[in-house]
Parts: C-alpha cells; structure tokens; sequence
DNA sequence: GATAACCTTCCAGTTAAATGGAAAGTTTGA
DNA sequence: TCAAACTTTCCATTTAACTGGAAGGTTATC
C-alpha cells in the first residue's frame, strides 16, 4: 500500500511517517517500480504501536527501544517494565515539578483582590 | 555595574541577559566608554522579578506582560490575576494529561512481571 | 608590561518532534 | 487526454528559551 493509506489506516501522517523513516526508527519499505514505498499490513501494525507509544509520552528514543523489544522473541519483560518505570518516574517528577509551581501560583491569585486597584500580592512576591 | 555583577546578584547568566535585552524583554542599558553595558540597581530589581516569574513557569510572552503591569502604576490587580489564572489553567491541564498516562502505564507495568519471561502487558497493549 | 579575567558582537547550534513548502514525477478517474 | 490527487526528495522552519564559540576589545592584577 501507499504511504497515504498507512496514514489513513493508522493516524500518522505521511510526512511522520518519512520522518520516523529517516531516523531509523521504522524501516525502509521497498519501492514499486515508481519509487512510490510500498507497504504490507506489519507496518500497519509497527506505527500503530509507535503512535500508541507516543500517546502514552514515550520518547522517540525510548520508542526505538520498545519497538526491538516487542520484535525480540527473547526479550525479557523485565527490560520492558524497567524503561515504564524509569519513564513512570519521569512523569512524576514533572507532575510534582507543575504540582509545586500550581500550589504556589493558587495561593498568590486567592490572595489578589482581582479588581480596579493596582495593589497585587502576585507582583509582590515576584517583585519581593 | 558591569553585566558579570549583575549576573552575579541575579544568579541569572550574561549570555542570558543579553538573550533578554535582545528579545526586548529588558531595556538596553547606558553604555560606558569602552562599550561595556551599566547596569543599576533598577536592574538587578528588573532580572529577580523576571527570573522570579521564570520559576513560576511564566512563559516569557507573559513575563513581559507582567513587567509592563508591574511597572504601570495604573493598572488593575484583575490583570495580573486574568494572567495568573490563564496560567494555572495551562498548568493543571498539563498534569491531568500526565496524571492519565501515569494511571495507564502504572496500570500496565503493575500487571508485568518484569522477569526473564517475554510475556508482557505492556508490549500487548502497544500492539494492540 | 604581561596575563588573566572581563566584556563585545555575531552567527550558529541545542532539544524534540515534527511540519512547511518547492519542484518534479506518478497514478487515477472522468 | 487532461487534470486532480498522490508521491518523491531536499531543504528550511517551527517552538521556547536559551547556549556555544569565535574573534577581538578592555580592565584589573601581579
């Protein structure tokens, strides 16, 4: 199939799809006689697995990494939980990160009046 | 005072605040003879609030905002506090789309044994 | 008077993950 | 047959906020 019917079939549009190509990440399909890629239904599969992946904030690098994972027969579900997890920690880091950052900006904002006068308890603390 | 000083009392680097300058986000200080630029106390006042606002995770658009507000003796609170908000809102989206795709992979990963075997769930619902 | 530590401008590169667009070739459908 | 729709490569741009580095001028210290 073309590369516009994988990207009907799987959500990813054709110019990722060359992008996703040319990092290595997905590998080069053959060529009809036109030059045109030509794709079977594993690749269909392979992005679906990449988009879901993405989805769920995985970076591209670690994609990579899951993608050989899920094609090695001898894989061991330990080395997949173990980039989930180090990827889980990542979030959580950058939720405490916002988390923090929302308690204080929270505080400051129900303690600013909101009207006509100038007096700012936000610019305050900036200022402070 | 020379940027070095300045960069100094504000823990912000002189590179970045020529980066600022350029970007109009601060205004271009007097020169000396020899070209170097002058700072005054104003100026630290100015690159603490800023670097403040930064922290907070004020994107720069909205720190300049926020200069101007801060510096205008007429303004109302109500703008600063519209800032504010709008900025918490950007923030409490962001951990909910994160707080999801935690729930999700700490679903998947507690279903996966993370041993020798290959078996796992969380490859099977990439795949899926 | 030398040498280090500053400072200057200017241009380019970084990160991550795409996206835009031009110019040209191919296929499909009326 | 002709035009629309698709595809190709290649190069550049986007976003946000810096950061790196070269080449050269200035100031402070020994």
């Amino acid at each position: 199939m073309n590369i516009g019917r994988l990207s009907g079939l799987t959500g990813v549009t054709a110019k990722t799809i060359r992008y996703y190509e040319s990092i290595g990440l997905i590998p080069e399909p053959p060529r009809k006689p036109s030059g045109y890629r030509d794709y079977g239904d594993s690749d269909v599969e392979v992005l679906r697995f990449v988009s879901k992946a993405r989805l769920l904030g995985f970076p591209l690098k670690d994609v990579t990494q899951l993608l050989s994972l899920w094609q090695d027969r001898g894989r061991s579900s330990a080395e997949v939980k173990a980039l989930t997890e180090s990827h889980i920690t990542d979030i959580e880091q950058r939720i405490e990160e916002l988390q923090s950052v929302r308690r204080t900006l929270l505080d400051l904002s129900r303690r600013c009046h909101g009207d006509t006068r100038p007096d700012c308890p936000i610019l305050d603390d900036l200022a402070g």
